[in-house]
DNA sequence: AGACGTTGAAGGAACGATTCTGCAATGATT
DNA sequence: AATCATTGCAGAATCGTTCCTTCAACGTCT
C-alpha cells in the first residue's frame, strides 16, 4: 500500500486518519490509491498497537451446562439484544462467550470488559475475568463472593427480586386470594433464590402455606406439568404466580382447560417478557424485570469504568409490575382494566 | 514474566505452548510462575502473530433500520443461538454486529468470517464483506447479485422457501380449504418475497383468490389487526397460513374470539419455532425454517472455508411441515393427531 | 583427541499497524 | 546572507506474541 501510493507507512497512517502535518494533496492522493486498492488498515494490528479492542463479551450463565439457552427464554433473548444495541451505541461490540469449555478458554479472546449474566454461585468466570484485570459487569453478589482484593473492575446492576415478590403476593392478597401458588426456577441465580426467599418468607409472616414447585430447566411441557401437580391438590390454589417464562397465553389456555376460569376461579402474575401477554383475554399481569433498563445500565456501568469516566459501583433496579385484569378480582371489578385489548 | 521465571521470552512461549525442545522441569517451573502471576500472553498479540482471530460476526439483517430487533422474533433468537453454540464448538466466538452506523465500520472488528441472515437487496454489507477478503455466508441470491468477481468467499445456506408454502398450501387444499388467506411480511428478505411469490403463483394455479396481507413490521397488534382484516371480508377466508411469527396460542384464542372455532370454521397453520404451538387445543400446525440445522450447516460451510477444508458452495433445506388438529379438517378426522398433547 | 549429533535455551525477525523523533527543504526574518 | 521556525515526510521504535535460526554445552563414537 505504502509503495502503491510512493510514500512511506508513515505517511499512509496519517493520511487515513487524518493525523500527522499533511498537505491536503498528499492526504487526498494517499486515500484516493487505499480506496482504488480496496485497502484497510488490519483490525489486529491496531488492536495491538492501541491496547484495546473495544469488544465486550456476554454470558448468560443460568443454565451453564447447557450451552446458550437464552433463546427460549424471551428475557435472554431481549437482554441479550438490549445489550448489544447499548454496547454499539458506544462503539463497542459484543462477543458472544461459551459458558463451559476447558478451564479458562474465555480469556483467550481480546475483550476490554465482559457482563455475566445470572452468574452461578462462586462463578469462576468472574472471578477469572477480575483477576485477568478485565472489568466486569455481574449482579451484586457474584461481587461480593469475591474477597476484596481484586474487585475494583467490578460493577453490578440489581434487581430487589424480593421486593418484585413481595409486591406480586401484596398484591394477589389484596384482590383476595387466599392460597397463592408459585411455579419457580430450581438454579443458584440470584433472582430464583431471593424471590422464592421472599415468597417463603412472605407465607410465613402471614401465615400462608407454601405452595411451590421448583423446575431444575425450563420447558413448555414440564411447566404445564408443574402447573396441573398444583390443581391435583385437594383444594387446588385460587392464585399463581409463575416466576419461569412461559408463553402466556398457553399458559391461560391450559390453566382454562383444567376447569379453572381466570380471573373468576384463579388469578394470575406471570413473570415474563412477552409482550403477547398484553394482548389475551383477559390480558395477563405481568412481571417484567425491564431488559431495556438493565441492559443499558450495565452497558453505562462497564463503558464509564473502562473510559475512566467516574461512576456508581452499581444500580439497582425496580421490576415492573403490570397489574391486568387476569388478577384482579371479579368480586371488584374494575372495568378500565378488565377490558384493555380484551377485544384484539 | 520472561524475567521474572528467569528466562527468555522464546522459552516462555514454548513452555506455556507445549512447544520447543524443554526439559519437563523447565516447562513446569515456567508454569509454576505464570500461575502464580496471573500471567496470561495477550490475546491480542497472539491474533497478530497468528493471522486470525478466531472470531466470526454475525447480522441479522431483515429489519435493517431498527438495529437488533431479533429478540422479537423466535426464529431469528433460536438461529442466533444455535450459530453461537455450533460456533463455539469449533471453538470460534460470535461477535454481534451493528446494521447501521458509520460506513463500512463494520469492517474495522477483527473478524475471520461472516453470517448475514436475511441480507436486503444487494445487501452492502455482503459485498464489503467479501471485497475485504473477508468468507461470507448469506443467502444464495445475496451472493448471486455480486459479480463474479470476488465470490470465492461466499457460501450460501437456502431453503426452498416457495416449496414450503406450496406444501402447506397443498395439504390446506387437501382438508378442503377453499378460501386460504395469508398474513406475510412485506421485506426484501428472500424469505418473504419467495413466499409471496409462491403464494400469488399457486392462487393463479389453481384458480383461487388472493387473500394477503403484508406487514412491513413485526408486532402483535399489527399482527392481530391484519387478522381481524382478514376475517372482516364478505365472505370469510376458510384457512389462515402466517407467515410471520407471532405467538401461536395467542392468535389461536384470538381467532376463537372472533367467533371461529379452530379448525371446525379455520384451519391454521402458523410459520413459527414457538414450542408452545404444539400445547394449545387444538395444536396448532406448524412450517418451521429450523434454525437449528439452519446454523449447523451455516458454520459448517464457513468453518470449512476458513480452514482450508473442501465443501459445497452452499447448501439448500427443506422447511419442516408439522401437521397438527388446527389443519386438519373435522370431516376427515384423524383422531390420532387431533389429540396429541391437547389434554395439557 | 577430534568430529558429530543432541539437547536446552537465547536472540532476533516477523505480524501490521501507530507514533515519536529527526531531517531536509522551504520561506520568513534580521 | 545567515539564522531560524515551519512544513512535509521518512525512519525507527513499539505493542506482545510466535517461530525460525543460532549456538553453547555435553556426551558419544571413531
Amino acid at each position: 500500500m505504502a509503495r502503491a501510493a510512493g510514500v512511506s507507512k508513515t505517511t499512509v497512517s496519517d493520511a487515513l486518519n487524518g493525523t500527522g502535518r499533511l498537505p491536503t494533496a498528499t492526504r487526498e492522493h494517499v486515500r484516493q490509491v487505499a480506496r482504488g486498492l480496496g485497502y484497510r488498515p488490519n483490525a489486529t494490528a491496531r488492536l495491538l498497537r492501541s491496547g484495546h479492542t473495544r469488544l465486550l463479551g456476554l454470558a448468560a450463565r443460568e443454565y451453564v451446562e447447557t450451552p446458550w439457552v437464552y433463546a427460549d427464554l424471551a428475557y435472554f433473548a431481549q437482554l441479550v439484544t438490549a445489550i448489544t444495541r447499548a454496547a454499539l451505541s458506544h462503539g463497542y461490540g459484543v462477543v458472544l462467550l461459551p459458558t463451559s469449555g476447558p478451564e479458562d478458554c474465555w480469556l483467550d479472546m481480546p475483550l476490554d470488559g465482559v457482563f455475566v449474566i445470572d452468574p452461578v454461585e462462586h462463578d469462576p468466570m468472574v472471578g477469572d475475568f477480575l483477576a485477568a484485570g478485565v472489568p466486569v459487569v455481574a449482579d451484586r453478589r457474584a461481587l461480593d463472593e469475591l474477597g476484596g482484593d481484586a474487585r475494583d473492575g467490578g460493577r453490578w446492576v440489581d434487581f430487589d427480586y424480593g421486593k418484585g415478590t413481595r409486591q406480586v403476593l401484596d398484591h394477589l392478597a389484596a384482590q383476595g386470594a387466599e392460597r397463592i401458588a408459585v411455579v419457580a426456577g430450581a438454579t443458584s441465580a440470584c433472582f430464583h433464590q431471593q424471590s422464592v426467599r421472599a415468597y417463603r418468607d412472605w407465607c410465613a409472616e402471614h401465615g400462608r402455606e407454601e405452595r411451590i414447585i421448583g423446575l431444575p430447566s425450563p420447558g413448555v411441557q414440564l411447566t404445564l406439568d408443574a402447573v396441573r401437580d398444583l390443581f391435583a391438590a385437594p383444594v387446588p390454589p385460587d392464585a399463581l404466580f409463575t416466576l419461569v417464562e412461559i408463553s402466556a397465553p398457553l399458559l391461560l389456555d391450559a390453566i382454562r382447560r383444567l376447569g379453572r376460569s381466570v380471573p373468576g376461579d384463579l388469578l394470575l402474575v406471570c413473570t415474563t417478557e412477552d409482550p403477547a401477554a398484553a394482548y389475551t383475554d383477559p390480558p395477563i399481569s405481568t412481571l417484567s424485570f425491564l431488559p431495556g433498563e438493565t441492559a443499558q445500565a450495565a452497558v453505562d456501568l462497564l463503558v464509564a469504568r473502562l473510559e475512566g469516566r467516574p461512576s456508581e459501583q452499581g444500580r439497582l433496579l425496580e421490576a415492573d409490575l403490570q397489574i391486568r385484569a387476569s388478577s384482579v378480582s371479579v368480586a371488584v371489578p374494575r372495568p378500565e382494566l378488565a377490558g384493555r385489548h380484551a377485544e384484539l
